[in-house]
DNA sequence: CGCCCTCGAGTTCC
DNA sequence: CTCGAGGGCG
């Protein structure tokens, strides 16, 4: 009875024709539930059951009033059509750094030894595991008892899956405390993967019943995973090992190994090929084994995972941005294909860079049809690297080029990222000609230049060029900038597209401006009443929004995420930010001008063949009247002085927010909006909260890297330099001039152990 | 001044 | 996920 989604528009439909649709649909839908949970051979597939239920949901949203009682979207474990709850995970889903040779292996073992302050021969030990390739899923349990399963999304909030990991098997309801009692709070991390043999028979099943394939056994677990109806994820055969955790209220154990076991015992599935290995020697040697043993294991891995096995160890090591210190992954080599490439394309973003994307004649690459490839930039098709180093040398050494027409050696980096690797000079055509790069931009006409020492060009168009225009606007509206539900990438264009969004200001006037027409003139692309009131309540609901998300909507270059938080978590308001950067701009542009004059005395003393005078050249060009004003100069140096900032990234704030139309554009967005102050850094109770502290000298408990982290976690602020502004001294034997400069100016000094003694190590 | 780490920006497929 | 570039440290 493979009922197919009718066809006809949502919004064309008639009351009487919804009406009688609607009925078809919870009858269909539900005898397909009835199917699922009866039978493991449902008789519709994933793909039409979901249209159908999405079908239900569009009428019903275009017609509230005739929602039946019975509605599908109301049946209990069918989550609606907005998809997964969010949650937020209590501690961050990190990824894993990564290693694809032995040598890079050692480094990482070298790193951790240096940054604990280890010889190269006092004894380190590491666990070994498989890298399965699977989706990560966190699991909490409170007092033994499953509460809640969460996707690992963004690393920090992910999507509530809980009924769907409910059904496997491998995951316990409740936890076994024969072992040693029960947690309050644990949080379980590990990877939902399926068999090769279970793959097989899915597909076959999806086959037979005319429903579409999985492409290999990791998107086939995603997929099953992520079905809004439980009962789809019950028929299908996920598997779990769990490998880390997240919050604890008690430890699981001293050791990594320790943890693992421990989580066998209280009823996980985990990796038989876990193993501990005395430093990488051995490492290495149980990738080769398990690299051996790959293909019989009856389930995808994609590489080997290394941990510091001693958890105390890992507690001193702590994370970096994304990744952890204490581990990495040792990938297998990524599986290659040869096809034909088609032509190149040029794309342009936000920031008018221009990237050539290779176009291929389709082929499956590690499981997946890949047509499109990135070329990174000019240097690359031309097979040289940004210094110039040739890259892709052919027999003689010569760089190979990419051409039209060329056979092309495409790989997944990461197995995600389809890149061109190599090109096969054999069999180039004839007639193939070197790729000419536009240096005007294909989307605006305008010039495309190369800075130098850049290794993009860029279009100059600036807000002109449409293709820029829109991808600003993309981002303003991304995650981590106003994240408005309803308005993502796709509207955006089309709003582009229609002339009602030219800039970010008119997002927050269309309703004011366009809210009647909208609702009729939109129906024939989808949007009803109802989405439209949601799309207007959405963005009213982001006029009230933090201060870090508006410097990164903006899209200055330089300004990402994370300075946008910096330059926050600094100025605290908008008002004071603006006031700053408004101050620095005298400064900022004598900067600008000072290293153009270093950079034109650095090429006449090159032709001239004598040493170039850099600092003269720039105390000249700083002396030059009329003189920076001193408060110019005082928001400058506050500015640059913010960790992370410097003086390219500080230029490009100053003079882009102090650019006429730039700035016209801000203040009419601003206009619209009621700006959160930052908040200072929730280190209260901490005795070094806002202090400035300098480590001199040798630290004996800890490295400075340590100790440097450790600080800045508390709210202190860690400079290298002693200043007036420093509060305190941590001065190690061997100390010098610091440590006379800080007794000069009175600051307080004290040792490593008194230093630990404050901050409560 | 050179090395190492982090951040920004751009990318693909589902 | 990767590359290039910026920033900080030795």
């Amino acid at each position: 009875m493979a009922q197919k989604v009718a066809d006809k528009p949502v919004g064309d439909l008639t009351e009487a024709e919804a009406r009688d649709e609607l009925a078809r649909l919870a009858e269909s839908l539900s005898q397909a539930n009835v199917a699922y949970h009866t039978e493991d051979a449902p008789e519709i597939s994933d793909a039409e059951y979901d249209a159908l239920k999405q079908r239900n949901i569009a009428i019903e949203d275009r017609f509230p009033a005739l929602k039946r009682e019975d509605s599908p979207t109301e049946q209990v474990g069918a989550p609606l059509a907005e998809g997964f709850s969010k949650v937020r995970h209590a501690v961050r889903m990190m990824s894993l750094g990564n290693a694809f040779e032995a040598e890079e292996v050692k480094d990482f073992d070298g790193r951790i030894r240096r940054y604990l302050g280890m010889s190269q021969f006092a004894e380190l030990t590491y666990t070994a595991e498989p890298k399965i390739d699977g989706l990560s899923l966190s699991l909490r349990y409170e007092n033994g008892t499953l509460v809640q399963a969460a996707t690992r999304g963004d690393g920090t909030e992910g999507e509530n899956v809980t009924a769907n990991a409910r059904t496997i098997d491998d995951i316990p309801q409740q936890l076994d405390g024969a072992a040693g009692g029960l947690p309050e709070v644990l949080e379980v991390r590990g990877e939902v993967y399926m068999s090769h043999a279970d793959f097989a028979a899915l597909n076959e099943r999806q086959a037979a019943r005319g429903g579409k394939s999985f492409a290999n056994p990791r998107n086939a677990a995603a997929g099953s995973l992520r079905q809004l109806d439980a009962e789809i994820t019950r028929a299908r055969p996920l598997k779990f090992f769990a490998y880390a955790w997240g919050e604890l209220s008690a430890p699981l154990a001293e050791t990594q190994m320790g943890a693992i076991e421990r989580l066998q015992a209280l009823g996980f599935q985990t990796n038989p090929l876990t193993q501990l290995c005395d430093g990488p020697d051995e490492m290495i040697a149980h990738y080769r084994q398990i690299e051996e043993q790959r293909a019989t294991l009856g389930y995808d891995i994609d590489g080997v995972v290394y941990k510091v096995n001693d958890l105390a160890l890992q507690g001193r090591l702590g994370f970096r941005s994304t990744t952890p210190r204490w581990a990495i992954a040792h990938k297998f080599p990524a599986e290659l294909a040869w096809t034909r490439l088609e032509g190149i394309d040029i794309q342009v973003g936000r920031t008018g860079a221009l990237s050539p994307v290779a176009r291929l004649t389709p082929v499956t690459v590690g499981g997946v049809v890949v047509s499109n490839a990135t070329l990174h930039n000019e240097d690359y098709i031309a097979g040289r690297d940004a210094k110039g180093e040739v890259i892709r040398p052919d027999a003689e050494g010569n760089a190979k080029d990419i051409r039209t027409g060329d056979w092309v050696q495409v790989y997944r980096a990461g197995d995600v990222i389809p890149k061109v690797a190599d090109v096969d000079l054999s069999k180039r055509p004839e007639e193939a000609q070197p790729y000419a790069f536009p240096h005007v931009c294909p989307e605006c006409g305008s010039e495309a230049i190369r800075e130098e020492g850049d290794a993009v060009r860029r279009c100059t168009g600036g807000l002109i060029c449409p293709a820029q225009a829109v991808e600003k606007l993309k981002h303003f509206v991304s995650r981590a900038a106003f994240d408005i539900d309803g308005l993502g990438a796709k509207q955006v264009e089309q709003f582009y597209r229609d002339g009602w969004v030219k800039e970010p200001a008119d997002i927050f006037e269309l309703k004011a401006r366009y809210g009647a027409g909208m609702q009729q003139l939109k129906n024939r692309e989808g949007w009803g009443d109802k989405s439209a009131s949601n799309l207007f309540d959405a963005i009213d609901e982001r006029r009230k929004i933090e201060l870090k998300r508006v410097l990164f909507a903006l899209g200055m270059r330089h300004v990402g995420e994370v300075v946008a938080g910096d330059l926050a978590k600094h100025y605290l308001s908008w008002s004071a930010m603006i006031e700053a950067v408004d101050a620095a701009l005298p400064a900022a542009e004598r900067y600008r001008k000072a290293e153009a004059a270093v950079e034109d005395e650095r090429k006449a003393a090159a032709a001239e063949g004598r040493r170039a005078r850099i600092k003269e050249t720039q105390d000249a060009v700083w002396a030059e009247e009329p003189t920076v004003p001193a408060e110019a100069k005082s928001a400058w140096n506050d500015l640059v002085g913010i960790d992370g900032i410097g003086a390219t990234v500080a230029v490009s704030l100053v003079t882009s927010m102090n650019q006429e139309a730039e700035r016209a554009s801000i203040d009419r967005l601003v206009a619209h909006l009621d700006i959160q102050d930052a908040e200072r850094p929730a280190t209260e109770g901490s005795p070094v909260a806002g202090k400035t502290v300098v480590f001199t000298g040798t630290l004996e408990k800890m490295t400075r890297a340590e100790a440097k982290a450790r600080a800045e976690a508390l709210g202190a602020k860690v400079s290298g330099s002693v200043s007036k502004k420093t509060d305190i001294l941590v001065a190690g034997p061997g100390a010098g001039s610091k440590e006379t400069k800080a007794r000069e100016l009175g600051i307080e000094i004290m040792d490593e152990d008194a230093w630990l003694a404050l901050i409560g190590g």
